[in-house]
DNA sequence: GCAATTTGTTTAGTTGCGGCACAAAGGCAG
DNA sequence: CTGCCTTTGTGCCGCAACTAAACAAATTGC
């Protein structure tokens, strides 16, 4: 400690403070002009007009005097805001089960540049981590944009504040890997600057659907989603992912919806895991499941194509009804104002919405909590963008601190 | 709309900005001087010295300069900051099936006056919130005392944001009943400023536990509790409740903990609300159950004074192991880092803690989560104090704006 | 009694933002 | 085309809440 300038800055460092939720309306899309920033912000048209102006000297947006048509509205029309195509870029990088990929994502969740990535997934995470942050580094220098920080997407349960994945089982990864470690420093080994996160992939769907997609506007967002193996959960309250004390909420695999049901490696019988994910749905439908990595779209694929069959029928009604069960069960503890399924679940409502909303209805305590809409998430690569959502948090929060 | 008044005085109206988190800092303890004061705020000791003077001249706290023996520290002791004995109240009322009962409850969670209240409750909720607020009138004409809001307890889940009964079932209230609305009109009419708030009991325990009790500083407070009949269950986040997005979240009492178990009114079988109830233990004791409104009692009173029974002890047991099933279920979705236990289930925590913390640690899915402290609620009227939380919010969040 | 330490107070300066007045840019009616 | 109305953008003033820095006060320890 020099005893000098430890304390000191902490208001010229906080910058001006209506900067990151402008960024953030402008980001989300709910601020097209600047009048609505004005409305929406609760600030003055001087203070929204100096804040807007401040953003497009940052470069981060664009204002449109004058675009020419506006609305029917009379009055003189408001600047358009938008945000910059070649502003600055997060690194966005996914592992799955059945690959991995790594994306250059802009404000606003527009995806520039995406690397084709990798089918197999090697055993060692610092191998693939490290592979598909280079990359993601190839895309930085091809594009010559500049990067601000990184976001990752796994398949696991992330420990906060340790970021360690717990049960990355369906990568064959060890349990408990480092890997926002091995992250961070694969990215800062890449030369790629700014801070690096990690996340759960259905954690960072939620976000991006809640960003950009099905879920924009929601204030309790469930999200319920499947990969190839087990059910993921996530929840979006105010604008910001509930990841609990230690990063562990919302691991919704185990809540029982069929007493009579298999036994599950948790010691529990019926959880929503073993009853509801694409092998429990092949299995119902007596069909042979293929390998791992391609079980969601062969039963996607199945739902789809061959509704008619009875047997599909049947074993599609039966987890409609199972899952119907655990959202119910979900919505009696969350109450959220909105549901978003995502993966096979996502396949599963839309083969009969009715059915899987009136399950809900009947099992959730009151009609009003039953009528909580239950939509299919929208969005092309989710977890890309809700990785990338994770590195953009920092510069939402404080453009100023964030961009230097 | 006269056009003049109506955008102007946003700034005036919000005073000084750090006065309600001054406010709450000492209101929780947790500012015991103004040095910590200055700490905590994050601010220089210029602004909490202001702020702390501001709160003063409110009549809010005292600011005791040089009170005689401080700590063992060194350097010029900080003066003391203290809830003034004198100042402000709320009027905290309760409706349980029991009884109901009326407080003034000052800053600090202090229950200044109480009145004997009610043990028999009438049918008609006008009737019976007439006359608990009547109770709380009378004391306020006895102390003289200033009061600044109402709060109230009910033993049913309250829809937002009409603030109806939906179920309260065990009062012989007709469900649905527009509580918040008949309150607030009972309040205004016994001549008592400050608005009035209605709200679910268990959900008030927490939020006083979690301010004044064994809640204290955690960030993500799971409470569960038993009154004679059901379970309850409520999540304070950052100190703030969680009552989710129409007021009804933490229903937990339709989790299913027992696959075999006793059907439920709600369809299933086995659920939370019927397996560990107080009714559920006298059955399982095989006691004969004494009237309704004094199940509790019977139950708590049966588990402490003949544990040595065997019928007692199995009951016992296999309510805790119910229970922790129930709890390992929620610390998997909502990952808090405490969890407590009011009515019977405080007892059953207090008769075998080893027990019910193997049983949830075994359930919840990693060690982590599965070490989440399990603690017994401690405040004598925690519903009491919960209710007067509600009606100090506005001060606690903007004491200028609260007190005019 | 004197230094060291910690806290309280005063003063000056910075700043984010509201309030206000005015300018600008369109629609609409004649 | 020409006013008039409506809505939005901008420059200027001032306030209020804070920080920073210097100074004063109150206690411990030597």
């Amino acid at each position: 400690m020099n005893g000098k300038s430890t304390t000191t800055r902490t208001k010229l460092e906080r910058g001006r403070s209506a900067l990151g939720p402008a960024l953030e309306l402008v980001h989300t899309g709910r601020a097209p002009t600047r009048a609505v920033l004005t409305s929406e912000l609760g600030v003055t048209r001087a203070t929204a007009g100096a804040v807007a102006a401040e953003l497009e000297a940052l470069g981060l947006i664009k204002v449109d005097s004058s675009p020419g048509s506006a609305a029917g509205s009379q009055g003189r029309p408001s600047h358009r805001l938008s945000i910059r195509d070649d502003g600055p870029v997060t690194l966005a990088a996914q592992v799955h089960s059945d690959g991995f990929r790594a994306a250059l994502v802009g404000l606003g969740g527009r995806i520039v540049a995406t690397a084709p990535g990798c089918v197999t997934v090697m055993a060692d995470p610092a191998q693939v981590l490290g592979e598909v942050v280079e990359a993601g580094a190839q895309l930085l220098r091809e594009t010559g944009l500049r990067c601000v920080g990184a976001g990752l997407a796994v398949p696991s349960a992330v420990a906060e504040p340790e970021g360690t994945a717990l049960n990355p089982m369906h990568l064959a990864w060890p349990g408990g890997a480092p890997v926002r470690e091995i992250f961070t420093s694969r990215v800062r080994a890449a030369g790629i600057t700014g801070p690096a996160f990690t996340g759960n992939d259905v954690n960072l769907v939620a976000l991006a659907e809640h960003r950009h997609g099905a879920g924009r506007g929601a204030q309790h967002l469930l999200c319920v989603a499947t990969g190839h193996r087990g059910v993921g959960g996530a929840l979006v309250l105010d604008g910001r992912l509930h990841t609990g004390s230690s990063g562990l909420a919302l691991e919704v695999g185990h809540l029982t919806v069929n007493p009579e049901g298999r036994p599950c490696h948790c010691g529990g019988r019926g959880c929503l895991d073993v009853e509801t994910d694409p092998l429990a749905f092949l299995t119902a439908a007596r069909r042979t499941p293929g390998p791992e990595e391609s079980l969601l779209k062969q039963a996607g694929d199945l739902l789809r194509t061959e509704y008619a069959d009875p047997a599909v029928r049947t074993a599609a009604e039966e987890l409609i009804d199972r899952l119907g069960l655990g959202l119910a069960g979900l919505v009696n503890i969350l109450n959220p104002d909105r549901v978003i399924l995502g993966g096979l679940h996502r396949d599963l409502l839309e083969a009969d919405p009715d059915r899987l909303r009136a399950v809900v209805a009947d099992r959730s305590l009151w009609g009003r909590s039953g009528s909580v809409p239950i939509l299919s998430c929208t969005l092309a690569h989710s977890s890309l963008v809700g990785a990338a959502e994770l590195a953009w948090q920092p510069v939402l929060d404080d453009p100023l601190t964030a961009l230097v």
